[in-house]
DNA sequence: GTCAACTGCAACATTGATGTAGCAATAAAT
DNA sequence: ATTTATTGCTACATCAATGTTGCAGTTGAC
């Protein structure tokens, strides 16, 4: 592959995932043309429709997972661990913005690599629970959704915070709420 | 127009709802198969795609302006307006689960009810913030966020948590935050 | 019982999206 | 300079969704 094969491939995904991502019904026509490519030449790359969106999903799978590696849920303190999550997820988030839970359910080999991906959260919401970062009565479950709202309502309706910030607002809104206590 | 056209009505909207919020490209024919009557009805009912999804738009719309009407957002205690607000529009969400920020946006007249509701409850969470009922160093536009983003959670990922359970909750994780403190 | 409203069904036309193929032009690699 | 890979463009076939029409059957209202 030629290197202006590559910077065209890169530039579709990701300009797929955002048009995607604001109207998952956008046609490729529409994807190839704010990509700056003709129409041909993204069925040339991804035999079909399906195929450009599964490049999509691993594209943001990839970055996901990387982001789960490095903030080493299972080793670091919670509180730790907790900051370097949010800080690498929210640029995922943002540079993917598409909803994988919704668009991914036709593709089962990367519906389960999510699958993985969030029992690998959950299963660190759960260590803070019995940690005792968490107040007791606290559902795993409810926490573990009220983080996931937090990140996307930062990643995406505050794309100017930066992410180190948005990391702090986010695990300040999880740990402590915004009420005066 | 007779009691049978208006039951089927009522169901395409509720049947509509739901499938175009797991996904917003369902077809009419999906739609009217769920429904229960023929695909033609559906198009003797609403004259285009368009104007069946701007009945489903209106009957949230509805829906919720009640619901801000009668929470009291402007005259009754922030705390209790709050819960009012919540144990209201919790059942709306789940009744009608179209993203309305999303798929209103060709809909002009639909959009402007949607921006006037919004900041109603806007204007109430600035309240909030002014009469100290939120951390003086919280961002009012970031409450509002996280506020929708708690609501959205609750109302769609746990179906089964009744709504004043739900609105509690909600409530608490805004407030309080989910950490020990 | 009659009438009006409503429905399902079949048929049809139209449109937009998808996917394919061929060809000439271009630019990188050798 | 020649080869090779890649692209844009045009044309075409296909398919699914949309929207319309006519007709016969059913059901509620009077």
């Amino acid at each position: 592959m030629r290197a202006d094969a590559a910077r065209n491939l890169s530039s579709v995904l990701r300009t797929g995932a955002r048009l995607l991502a604001e109207d998952p019904s956008t046609s490729m026509a529409a994807i190839a043309a704010a990509a700056g490519v003709d129409r041909t030449t993204v069925h040339r790359r991804f035999a079909n429709r399906e195929a450009l969106l599964r490049a999509v999903f691993q594209a943001k799978l990839d970055s996901a997972e990387r982001v789960l590696d490095e903030a080493r849920l299972t080793e670091a303190p919670v509180p730790v661990a907790l900051h370097r999550y949010l800080e690498g997820i929210i640029p995922v988030a943002r540079e993917w913005p598409v909803d994988t839970r919704r668009m991914m359910q036709k593709d089962p080999e990367a519906s389960a690599r999510r699958e993985a991906q969030s029992a690998r959260l959950s299963t660190f919401i759960q260590r803070a629970c019995d940690e005792g970062h968490l107040r007791a009565d606290i559902d795993a479950a409810w926490a573990r959704a009220v983080l996931d709202a937090l990140v996307d309502s930062i990643a995406h309706q505050f794309p100017a915070v930066d992410a180190p910030q948005a990391a702090d607002l986010v695990a300040d809104a999880f740990l402590r709420g915004l009420g005066v206590t």
